[in-house]
RNA sequence: GGGCGAUUAGCUCAGUCGGUUAGAGCGCUUCUCUGAUAAGGAAGAGGUCCCAGGUUCGAGUCCUGGAUCGCCCA
């Protein structure tokens, strides 16, 4: 068979284009799938992406692990769906309609009008639907992107108030207070994400305030005592509710000198707080302080309207002695802890901060004013009335808004949660189901996130979402509208479009009172939206039921790490919820990308790399092998074109050189008379044997999900196929063996069905000229494994080291290569000197010496070094073993040598005691003398006899002429296969050597005939071999 | 402030059950080989296995504490 023809420097983004193109004609992509029909389905779910910014190197690395076992697993039989996914909604669409817009807060949204507003999102949401599909495209990502679902779709929509209704059936759906982060100027809560981009560090006031004890029982303290509070939020004192204790913390009663009433702080706190003079008058657990009533620092708010522990001290888990006074000031609508504290020890949320975050009528002189820029005033009347202990500045990082940079409040804001915190143990459950990559995720970090699981807070207030299809009427009766049937049956109205504001409109009389219910105002977190995918993508349960139960749950998904509180964690949440179970079986987290100097990639930095880049310069292959090979894709990456132009070099070249080498060679072949098959050779079985052993391997790591295992095994695969086989094979390819051709081009083809799924570009290049029984490699069935010869690995490994003992110690008695010695002499025994003399052709021509001997010690040769065997000896003698160092250290080596070879037993005394040591306790190695070109390592060596008489030194003359007539064969620009005249003249003593080698001379270089001048030769290429002159003329027969 | 992960040669990474002499590739220097290769081979230089304690006959590996970096959360 005739290859076609391989550039040994081809550019592999162009044969990628050309891949690309045959792909497409032949459809590949749909074919694998269809070819899978019958098989047991292997379930992948797309994490959608938004399409409304460009995609990047993270987007790349995610859509090639995405790919990667997919193609896997259809190649081994499975049927795997690719359907490709959008994810809508969400703020950073409307983000990016407002800057478009030039607007940036609700009342602009509103006046600019929601119909409008949204059919901008709409549009938005695929701004760079070309870029992606392009670039998905092109690093051969297979996905279904013409039958992508969309969560904007009425479809997705309407799956999703399903799953909601089932929520709200099971009671687990409500309304309720929490405390957010809130922009009062934007007039909404920040997600917190976007908390994350506006932290900056600002300097607030730091004040310790004195809160007298206020008549009751007073436990520990006494009739004019104060706590000592402090805050760094003075605009949230008007609102304190209660002070928290930690019921385990020790607290004293203390006095400043000079004072009458005692003070109480944390103990470890009170030099701190109150100065090193201070008296310490009692010492007690927070617990002894809890129920005691004290004055709030003011009293626009009365102690009551918190409920019956209002302006009492509560026990509370998160108090900490770290800062602060160990009592901690709790204002219920202002803080996390406070808001939860508040919920655990009933404490009646009060607010007098309206939206815009200024004081309300309450807070009497205080009211209208920005709460943030009255904490100095309230300070100072803190002064005046004598309550404040202290007051200093505090530097701390505190959020603000990043789109309008004013100090976020925390704010008890109500809001639609899901109960997810009580079913947590299922949700634990659900994880147990699940197989992690990389496994510490799974009771780490997303263990710890299940665990300390608080209700997921659906509701958003903004516009472009799915929108929450909860009605209510006047009286405050709530209906869950569960389908847009049943809002047709209720109201009269089929949506056309389920969106705000059309959906905003649709009213219904309540079924209990008969009043009008209006739908509720928030859209639904996105990434409620994405859990739901699993159905939702199929509009299930309204159609497609069975299509989605044999799609569920997902074998495999990949995403980045963070999605651990985002997709992860949505997908887990909502099939628990309605399905009390995982929807997927396998995860692989990936880490982030970073730049060559190890820095996060950022706009403002400019060390992005753009995906395009690296594509027109290296290929697909080269960027995704990169990512499957360099390491393990949880540890992130430090990425550059360096770094994949590396693996270019190291890998893909290497491998199409490989087959390069075939294609030319065989082609030659075929110009010739057809050659008899030669035997095959322990070569040939070894490769053969080390083929098995890959397939295996790969196989196995695919399995477990384990990429860079598995590419690792491709390439010390090629490595040992291209620097091993196929250079020590060499000459049977030149002889044309036919043996040899078959061999080397079945492991390339395996080796092309194994990289397909990792590099599957140059995979199915290679595929179409070796093999080409299928239209791609991507039609093919995974390989299996053939025989396997262990011994026969383990015999060329031996052999392997005894070539490099060799080299090694040419290179130490400076002798070069090309210069035959008598013989080397190896010394090894038993399984090791089996392998070699098996293998000895290949370890002489590898070493170019004429005999190989055998020795059985090196008695000759070197001296023994004994050492003990601590990994056996070890846990015999334990705290002994010292004293068995010292035993083996005194015994004589070659006495030891000889007694082991003859199966023997040596004795040491340990504690009066003799103890046998057999062969598996000591290590022999050999300690080299002088005057002997000796390499030794482990019990082995390789001694080389360095004697050259005329005959070995005419040898290598002869070796260093072909070498010479070799470089000028090149230089004459000759085709490998090409005859030539070949005309010597020059140095006598060369010419002798020539003649005596005639034979060898002309075999290696294709002289059909050798003449040898006299004198000047007309168009000779001068050449120097050992030093003297040698003119070398060739003429293409 | 809490949790999780990482830290091994100039760079990128291996290092199994704890076993005493810690490896590979890249890069560098020198030599060498070549009838595919910008490839291959040999030698050399290059190590506080992040630090400090501890457990152990023995720690890169296990435990505790700390440092630095990253991620997530507050």
């Amino acid at each position: 068979m005739t290859l076609q023809p391989v550039d040994p420097n081809a550019s592999f983004p162009r044969i990628e284009e050309r891949v690309l193109e045959r792909w497409r004609e032949r459809d590949v992509f749909h074919e694998s799938i269809r070819r899978r029909a019958d098989g047991e389905p292997w379930v992948f779910y797309e994490g959608p992406p938004t399409a409304n910014g460009r995609p990047g190197s993270h987007h790349v690395l995610a859509r090639v692990f995405k790919d990667l076992f997919p193609r896997f697993q259809t190649m081994r039989g499975r049927l795997v769906e690719r359907r490709a996914g959008w994810d809508c909604h969400g703020l950073p669409v409307e983000i990016a309609v407002e800057r478009e817009l030039g607007i940036s807060s609700k009342d602009e949204i509103e006046a600019y009008g929601i119909a409008e507003f949204n059919a901008k999102c709409r549009e938005s949401v695929f701004t760079f639907l070309e870029d992606w599909t392009r670039l998905t495209e092109r690093i051969g990502f297979w996905v279904d992107l013409d039958d992508a679902y969309r969560t904007l779709d009425s479809t997705y929509v309407e799956s999703v108030w399903w799953a909601l209704r089932q929520i709200w059936d099971k009671d687990l759906l409500y309304e309720g207070h929490k405390v957010v982060p809130y922009c009062p100027r934007c007039g909404t809560a920040l997600s917190s994400h976007e908390l994350a981009l506006g932290y900056r560090d600002v300097v607030d006031p730091s004040v310790f305030v004195r809160f007298p004890v206020d008549g009751g029982p007073l436990g520990p303290l006494s009739e004019g005592d104060a706590l000592v509070v402090w805050t760094t939020t003075p605009w949230t004192l008007v609102s304190n509710a209660a002070v928290a204790v930690d019921p385990g913390l020790t607290y004293v009663r203390a006095r400043l000198p000079g004072s009458d009433g005692a003070l109480v702080v944390a103990e470890s706190l009170a030099a701190r707080v109150l100065g090193e003079g201070v008296e310490i008058l009692d010492r007690f657990p927070g617990a002894a302080l809890e129920g005691i009533r004290y004055h709030a620092p003011f009293d626009f708010i009365a102690g009551e309207e918190f409920g019956p522990r209002g302006h009492t001290v509560v026990p509370a888990d998160f108090v900490t002695a770290q800062d602060g006074s160990g009592l901690v000031h709790t204002a219920v609508a202002f803080g996390e802890d406070d808001f939860r504290l508040g919920e655990q020890v009933g404490l009646t949320v009060v607010n007098p901060v309206r939206l815009d975050g200024t004081f309300d009528e309450r807070i009497g002189r205080y009211a209208g004013r920005f709460v943030k820029d009255a904490d100095r005033d309230l300070v100072a009347d803190l002064r005046e009335r004598g309550v404040l202990l202290r007051a200093e500045d505090y530097e701390h990082a505190y959020p603000h808004c990043w789109r309008c940079s004013t100090p976020l409040i925390y704010y008890a804001k109500p809001s639609w949660y899901i109960a997810t915190s009580r079913i947590r143990d299922r949700l634990l459950a659900s994880n147990e189901q699940v197989d992690w990559h990389p496994a510490h995720i799974k009771e780490g970090r997303f263990g710890d996130w299940l665990r300390n699981n608080v209700d997921w807070a659906l509701s958003r207030e903004r516009y472009w979402g799915t929108p929450l299809p909860i009605w209510r009427c006047e009286l405050g009766h709530v209906h869950c509208v569960g389908s847009f049937d049943e809002l047709e049956e209720l109201s009269g109205v089929r949506l056309a479009d389920p969106h705000r504001p059309y959906v905003d409109d649709v009213r219904f009389p309540c079924p209990q009172c008969a009043a009008a219910m209006t739908r509720v105002p928030e859209v639904v977190d996105v990434w409620f939206d994405s859990g739901a995918m699993p159905f939702a993508q199929q509009h299930a349960p309204f159609e497609n039921e069975e299509r989605f139960e044999r799609n569920f749950p997902a074998d495999f998904i990949c995403e980045a790490i963070d999605q651990t509180r985002g997709w992860f964690y949505s997908l887990i949440a909502v099939s628990t919820l309605l399905f009390d179970r995982s929807s997927y079986r396998s995860v692989v987290c990936l880490g982030h990308i970073r730049d060559e100097h190890d820095r996060k990639m950022s706009k403002s930095l400019g060390n992005i790399v753009d995906p395009w880049d690296v594509l027109d310069r290296f290929g697909a292959d080269a960027l995704r092998w990169y990512f499957f090979t360099s390491k393990q894709p949880w540890d992130g990456y430090r990425f550059s074109l360096g770094a994949v132009g590396e693996g270019v070099r190291l890998f893909l070249k290497q491998l199409w050189n490989t087959y390069a080498f075939l294609a030319l060679y065989e082609n030659a072949a075929a110009q010739q008379a057809e050659r008899p098959a030669g035997e095959r050779t322990e070569l040939d079985r070894w490769i053969g044997s080390r083929m098995t052993a890959t397939v295996i391997e790969v196989t196995d790591r695919l399995e477990a999900f384990d990429a860079t295992g598995g590419g690792r095994a491709v390439q010390a695969f090629v490595d040992d196929l291209s620097n091993w086989y196929v250079r020590r094979s060499r000459r049977r390819f030149w002889e044309g063996d036919p043996v040899a051709f078959a061999t080397l081009r079945e492991c390339l083809v395996t080796v092309a069905k194994l990289l397909a799924p990792f590099t599957p570009f140059v995979a199915d290049e290679i595929y179409e000229n070796l093999d080409g029984a299928e239209p791609s490699v991507h039609l093919c069935d995974w390989p299996s494994p053939g025989e396997r010869d262990l011994p026969l690995e383990v015999a060329m490994a031996t052999a392997r080291e005894t070539v490099r003992l060799g080299l090694a110690a040419r290179g130490q008695a400076k002798v070069k290569v090309r210069q035959p010695l008598r013989e080397a002499v190896v010394v090894a025994a038993g399984s090791e000197r089996e392998a070699i003399e098996r293998l000895s052709e290949i370890v002489r021509d590898e070493l170019n010496v004429l005999e190989l001997r055998f020795v059985d010690d090196a008695d000759d040769l070197g001296s023994y070094q004994l050492r003990p065997n601590y990994r056996t000896l070890g846990p015999r003698f334990g705290k002994r073993m010292p004293m068995v160092a010292a035993a083996i250290a005194a015994l004589d080596p070659a006495h030891v040598a000889a007694a082991l070879r003859d199966g023997r037993t040596v004795g040491v005394v340990i504690d009066g005691d003799e103890q046998p040591l057999g062969a598996d306790d000591l290590q022999l190695a050999m300690a080299p003398i002088d005057g002997y070109q000796l390499e030794r390592e482990g019990s082995h060596a390789v001694a080389l006899d360095l004697h050259l008489d005329e005959g070995l030194r005419r040898r290598g003359l002869a070796r260093e002429v072909a070498h010479a007539v070799q470089g000028a064969r090149k230089a004459a620009g000759l085709a490998v296969e090409d005859r030539i005249v070949l005309t010597l003249a020059g140095d006598a003593d060369v010419l002798t050597a020539v003649r005596e080698h005639e034979r060898f001379v002309a075999g290696e270089t294709l002289a059909t005939t050798l003449l040898i001048a006299d004198g000047a030769l007309d168009g000779a290429q001068p050449a120097t071999v050992e030093g003297r002159e040698l003119l070398i003329a060739v003429e293409r027969v």
